[in-house]
DNA sequence: TTTGCTTTTGAACGGGCGTTCATTAATTTG
DNA sequence: CAAATTAATGAACGCCCGTTCAAAAGCAAA
């Protein structure tokens, strides 16, 4: 055997980043073989190379594409008005991370898994997100908004507490996802000493 | 050869606990073999088996004896003052997991590696911390100190906030660990309306 | 219908994996 | 000093790993 009937790059090659983004997110990259994800994409492990040169790459090109995602939905205007902006951020980040807990799961779990050349890539982008938060904080000190002692630890204090929502959050569980945003919303907005 | 010149198990059996806690909180369970954990013991990988049954326990072993600490360090005596009870728990929380990095790291990254028995047992264990903390969001709520809508949700904010220290901070750093404690009880304080 | 391109197979490569165990050396006990 | 116990070796077990590649089969264009 050889080509296989039906068979199409279009096809094969976003199947087999479906496959690798939900093994390596349930078992971790390192437990997870090349043969593992052919099986799931239903196909023999060589056929994976018309689609990454290498496991390494693929793990990279997942983490990069959803820190972009997230890099590129984030809103960059600035309205003068720091808390609203606040508020906006607070329930972007629950929502867009709500919607794809396998590649925030990836994204925070296998960075160690990472070259050094991709890590330090990975990382620059999560810097610049991590900047998007606090250029609005300092705003929100400079025009009395806030009153917060340390703009960096906040920042980092807050991503933490909203990223933790993917831990236990399901959708149809005790909570709809606006109720969260508005629980999550009223504790960040106190911590900052916003009204 | 077999037997080496001052070989104990009471030295090589606590060097084995740490080279694998060191392993794994670096390169990751899967990606550590018992080759490597007995290279750093400076010993060949079959006398690995004096210490633990297999890989798996010596995994568990390294998340249950680091909950047990968690758990037995806690604060648990009730003072009446929920809001220096709440500033003790997160003084604590943070300088507790300050000392202890790749312990930490283990017992959040490896969850998934757990066999379901083993996870179980584990998840029993954080779920007690978790108590720890809501027993004393309730109580501070039902003394009109706090003011949550949820305190389930709020345990969950507060514990990733304090948790999330870890990925940035180190000893010797720009700030000492007391100024952290006093930065984060600040926003933990007001997140929870107390003060 | 032939040609050329795309896509996959399946075998092979060298190597590492967790674990077991007979053997042997170091040490303690009597 | 002899016997018993402890702690390690090192080879072996069967198996899985990431990756490569010649060969073959499906498909599109002429």
């Amino acid at each position: 055997m050889a080509r296989t009937t039906g068979s199409y790059a279009g096809i094969t090659g976003p199947k087999v980043r479906q496959a690798a983004l939900r093994l390596f997110a349930q078992k971790g990259y390192a437990a997870v073989s090349m043969r593992a994800i052919a099986a799931e994409v239903g196909v023999q492990a060589g056929a994976l190379y018309n689609y990454t040169p290498d496991k390494q790459t693929l793990l990279f090109d997942l983490m990069q594409s959803h820190l972009q995602g997230l890099l590129g939905s984030v809103d960059t205007e600035t309205s003068g008005d720091p808390v609203a902006e606040l508020e906006r951020f607070v329930a972007f980040h629950i929502s867009f991370h709500a919607d794809r807990p396998d590649e925030v799961f990836i994204a925070y779990m296998e960075l160690r898994n990472l070259t050094p050349e991709n890590f330090a890539q990975i990382e620059e982008l999560r810097r610049a997100y991590e900047d998007r938060l606090e250029s609005i904080l300092r705003r929100g000190v400079d025009a009395g908004a806030f009153a917060i002692d340390d703009t960096k630890i906040t920042t980092l204090a807050i991503i933490a507490m909203l990223t933790g929502v993917n831990t236990w959050f399901r959708q149809g569980g005790r909570l709809s996802l606006d109720q969260v945003v508005a629980q999550y919303w009223d504790l960040v907005r106190r911590a900052v000493g916003a009204g």
